[in-house]
RNA sequence: GGCCCGAUGGUCAAGUGGUCAAGACGGGGGCCUCUCACGCCCCAAUCGGGAGUUCGACUCUCCCUCGGGUCACCA
């Protein structure tokens, strides 16, 4: 029954040439930290052993088509660097490599299957998940037992049928993982899994394993979710009397749910973080990269800053945990943060500049000097606009913010320094840090103080915040001497 | 519930029979200082429990407990 000709002309194109990876995500269009972990992971093995990394998009759920999604996955992997070989949109020589485009290939090897009497064909009805309905058990489905003249005169009649895995009843099977080694089930366990559905296409277990053999993947690297139906791929390779790739399984990503407090799965349902999300809040592509990459994976060193291509080199399956990790936003952004600050000025400036204009218009405040300020004190982008809101107009606030402990200061006393400083600031020639600083300093002198007790008063008539990113000297500095001048006379006159 | 997997501080984790059990985030304290940050220093905090094996267990075995996963014509 199958095409023999055409499976061999399949089987001839797989190429034999070193480490295969592939990403085979289903077009949801969504990719959460757990997808972008096991995407980076399968990207990284294939990049160390200099093989080949290939995009392939499964989409033979036909009931959960989501439009625009494949533009995610391209967006995502493309903005993280992790570059395929091979993929719908490159081709490649074991293409296509969209599963609806391939539905033929799957039917063909399923036919060979019932052939060698690893599978059959089932005409009962769909059993509806959630009910358990069925009156028998799936290890005592009837269909199992039909003759194939039986099943074949049924099927060509016209009557809709799945095909499905015959499973051995004894025995057991032992399937072996890099990260978790030798995983043995009795095959009792195991249940007789739909291969091919009513529709004609594959089902995802058996979609992969076809493919994944027809493309030459040599490691194939997933969640382990599907840990457990891992048995039933070896069973499937030996019944094709094919080699079984190496199989690496990743552990889950969780989160912490914040209304419960429990640990759970990171989910879509729950509003947990795509990439998207995260970028959209702020953080750098890199630092998520990075991030990323050691949740559930650990080079040994030290060290925890490292850049895709540092990555790619030391990448090893033994730093693999099994056991799940919890995605934590504050490691996250701490690892933001230290890769803002090391980015250089102009680069910073340029990705803060739509940050920092959304809450100051005024075109006369300079964008490279207040990213200068707000470097060292962002930890992820989304934080500039309510930092920085002050230049463009001082807020209304409290007279109180004049009084502080530790600079001495009160409002009287605010209020006579104010009055003092501002013919002296009026009379600065060259408006630049040192000689706003030498103003201040001297009356500070002059005064027999310390230099807060006059840079508090001012800085506070500057912004009206107690909080601000960089001091008088530099606020001032950027503000301009006439907008600076202005804002000490509106504070005296606010004081009196 | 059956089956499978897992278990080092709150989180990420190193560790592979003999260590005062790394490091990082977060937390606390301090220094620096024109606020806040940055930077620097210090502190608290971990081998889930019980049996074994061994001269010696975080490391090996078993049991318990607790997590997680899976039991679809979804992936």
């Amino acid at each position: 029954m199958p095409d023999m000709k055409r499976l061999e002309e399949l089987e001839s194109r797989i190429p034999h040439d070193g480490v295969r990876t592939r990403f085979a995500p289903s077009p949801t269009g969504y990719m959460h930290v757990g997808n972008l972990r096991t995407a980076l992971y399968t990207w990284l093995i294939a990049r160390h052993a200099g093989g080949k990394f290939i995009l392939r998009i499964e989409d033979t759920d036909q009931g959960r088509l989501v439009k625009g999604a494949v533009d995610v996955i391209y967006r995502t992997l493309a903005e993280c660097g992790l570059d395929h070989d091979e993929g719908p949109d490159v081709g490649g020589p074991v293409g296509p490599y969209i599963q609806t485009e391939r539905r033929g290939f799957y039917k063909e090897y399923a036919e060979l299957l019932i052939e060698k009497g690893h599978a059959y064909r089932c005409f009962c009805e769909k059993s509806e998940s959630g009910e358990d309905s069925g009156d028998f058990s799936r290890s005592e489905d009837p269909c199992r037992a039909l003759s194939r003249e039986e099943a074949d005169a049924r099927a060509a009649a016209g009557e809709p049928y799945v095909i499905r895995q015959r499973m051995p009843r004894e025995g057991s099977t032992t399937f072996h993982d890099a990260v978790y080694g030798a995983i043995t089930v009795e095959n009792k366990e195991l249940e007789d899994q739909i291969l091919l559905k009513s529709d004609g296409l594959p089902t995802y277990n058996f979609a992969n394993v076809i493919d994944d053999h027809l493309m030459g993947i040599t490691h194939v690297v997933r969640g382990a979710e599907y840990l457990s139906s891992a048995p039933k791929y070896d069973l499937l390779y030996r019944a094709f009397g094919w080699e079984i790739p190496t199989y690496v399984h990743c552990s889950s990503v969780m989160v912490t749910d914040a209304e419960t407090g429990a640990v759970r799965k990171m989910s879509k349902r729950h509003g947990d973080p795509s990439y998207e999300d995260l970028i959209a809040e702020g953080y750098l592509t890199p630092a998520v990269v990075n991030y990323v990459a050691l949740l559930g994976w650990s080079p040994g060193g030290e060290r925890e800053v490292y850049s895709l291509r540092e990555l790619a080199e030391i990448f090893d399956i033994h730093g693999v945990s099994k056991s799940p990790a919890v995605f934590d936003i504050a490691k996250l952004t701490w690892f933001n943060a230290e890769y803002i600050r090391a980015m250089a000025p102009e680069a910073f400036a340029r990705a803060a500049e739509p940050y920092i204009r959304r809450a100051v218009r005024d075109p006369a405040i300079d964008v490279l000097q207040v990213a200068a300020l707000l470097q060292p004190r962002t930890e992820k982008l989304s934080d500039i606009p309510e930092k920085v809101d002050f230049f463009d107009a001082v807020p209304e606030y409290d007279a109180e913010l004049y009084v502080h402990k530790k600079s001495k200061t009160d409002i009287p006393g605010s209020l006579d320094t104010l009055r003092r400083l501002l013919p002296a600031l009026e009379a600065v020639e060259s408006w630049d840090d040192e000689s706003i600083l030498a103003v201040l300093t001297a009356m500070a002198e002059t005064d027999g103080v310390k230099n807060a007790r006059i840079m508090w008063p001012l800085r506070i008539a500057l912004t009206g915040r107690a909080v601000t990113p960089g001091g008088a000297v530099e606020i001032a500095r950027i503000l301009g001497k006439s907008q600076c001048v202005a804002r000490v006379r509106a504070a005296i006159d606010k004081l009196s």
